[in-house]
DNA sequence: TATGAATGAGATTTCATTCAT
DNA sequence: AATGAATGAAATCTCATTCAT
């Protein structure tokens, strides 16, 4: 029984690949990321991401596209067992407080996409997000129509929740700063999921209950 | 009177490179940025930048400088005049959204700041910020003596409000390209102070009231 | 009889590629061709090339060898069976020109090996031209011996042939571009031998003749 | 007296450019030139090229048009001053003689584009090979209207001028490698103006006259 | 003050070749 | 016999910076 067929080991290059590249382009940017750092935390020769994956660009498209992909399956799975419109508004704050502390490259990936207009996002991801999106609505609606919630705009709604969490996850290395000069800052926690989600929940419940 | 003092001409120079690599740095951000495009832009020479300002870096840092000093300076500005806790909280938001409408490029720069985790900014960015936060602190706190408001996490509430505007302001050319396929989308405007602010105003007050 | 032995497999992989190695290096030259075209087009492995043949230059000076050694062999075939010399002139044209429209990547090869000083010619090919050009030789002593020639420089005729016969050919996508400017270009063929070869005949033996 | 205005080192360093890459290229071909080499070969650094001339293509597109350019001109300026058809033709004949020997360059640049189709060929440089067409159609139009020459078709006759005299100048080196085994070829120049472009306007005398 | 020319260092990409199976 | 994966070396090109004027 040979250890690892051909096949498997291509899909390992290529994992380690992503994976390097999704830490690179999270941390640095499309721009600022270098193909060589990559191959090298990847363990590859530089020509092997060319090999396997085609270029700088094709290396990006691909990382972002797992991520989201990824993150909006995970958000699906965890949403559609829950009961109440209450209970699945928090259960939608927490999934995605729990998606940014496992995947914080997303958070980042994602703010820089927004600065720059999403220009590179591939129409697939700009769809994930929509099904994102049409969670949500779906737990405002229902708790309309149940009359437990307002009216209110969705799609603001949404990004205070998700504008909320990734700030808050993002800003922790600027709090670490900030903490000796502003009390209040002084132990808030780095992970986002937990306390901090839970006082997410708190304003966002009120936010919206009638 | 002479058409122009030589100093006048320095500081229109300067005046240029800087309105030009606003531009550049916020759409491109520090690394995608390149400095010939800046020259280009503002209609100098790129050795021009060098003589008058030093280098990339130096630039940009006073680029970010620049912008968060005014609006540091325009926040402060709009909310001491106001009375009641409600009436600052609103004034607060209203600011901040206007502020987002008059340069998107802080919005855009502050989003790919956060993504390198702040690395970039100056210490003295990093206190700027520190002063809007605490003008909010100092606004929840008002709300809290007078009995208005309940106790909150003031840092959350702060990534609530500056969260959701910039990131209502940034969505929106992905909106552009969402509309057709999400008609709660469809008729939400481009800019946020107005009517989005006015929500949000709504949504915060909710949240943080008793 | 079994359906192909090892052998024939064997051959008609290597026949493959040195068919789509001749199309490459004709169309790109030496420097320009492209292994993976070629492994391509041939649909071969890469690696195939390199087990059989060896490498791109082995490759090369296959192709050339071959191109070349038929092409003596043609013209010695065609020739012997002539009689006067005027006749055998004729058919010395008639079949280099019929050679070049047969395999028009000779054409292309020996120009791009004639612009490089013949750098790549291995020695064989140096004698198989060198073979070529005693018959011509040939041809025209007979002439001159028998009174119907004049004495010429063999060399110079040589390449007053073979160069009007290779540039005619070679020219031809040119005066399809030129065609709707120059009224005499337009009804040319895009094969040489036939009329084309006729009228070459016909300069060529008004110039030797006595 | 300055020793050099800025504009004159500008065109020196392009001149030293385009000298340097017109020798690589013609020696390598588009493909088999490197870029590296010319900058040194020119003296200067491979950026510098890309500053005043904008890449490998641009580069070679320049080489090209200089050379057809100042060849078109040149054979212009010898041909209008003669007289009769036949010492025109012979003019023709040798001026393109001594371009080629001033020139190889040319020769090999063009048998090269021959090759591959003229495929890189700018539009200009295609004009100026039918303009030196249209002066030899002159030449013989002149001479059938004297009288004094067939009819024949042109562009053949052109082919078998243009063919016999680069391919002479370009089998030089092969020559050498053959002479200690073919007779006829002991004393043949390396240079193409003089004897043996005396022997082709014989050649072609006779090939056209009546 | 301002500039055009030039550059060094490094970025991305290509490609002939080899290796393990 | 044949292949997919991987690579080293080198190619093209970019870009922040400096120099001379």
């Amino acid at each position: 029984m040979p250890s690892l067929t051909l096949k498997d080991r291509r899909d390992q290059t290529i994992d380690r690949i992503l994976q390097a590249a999704t830490k690179e382009f999270s941390e640095a940017g499309f721009a600022g990321a270098r193909v060589d750092e990559i191959a090298n935390s990847a363990g590859v020769n530089k020509a092997t991401i060319y090999y396997h994956i085609g270029g700088k660009q094709a290396l990006y498209a691909q990382v972002v596209h797992h991520l989201f992909d990824n993150a909006v399956a995970q958000i699906k799975r965890n949403i559609t067992a829950a009961q109440s419109p209450e209970d699945n508004l928090k259960a939608f704050i927490q999934t995605i407080a729990a998606m940014v502390d496992q995947h914080p490259e997303l958070a980042a990936i994602m703010l820089r996409e927004l600065a720059s207009g999403g220009k590179h996002f591939p129409d697939m991801v700009t769809q994930d997000l929509a099904q994102i999106f049409s969670i949500l609505t779906g737990i405002l609606d229902d708790g309309i129509r149940s009359g437990s919630f307002r009216e209110t705009v969705p799609f603001i709604v949404h990004m205070m929740i998700i504008g909320s969490i990734v700030l808050l996850k993002m800003t922790s290395p600027i709090r670490a700063k900030l903490a000796p000069l502003v009390a209040t800052l002084d132990n808030m926690n780095t992970d986002v999921s937990g306390s901090v989600a839970t006082e997410i929940e708190t304003l966002i419940l009120n936010a919206v209950r009638k």
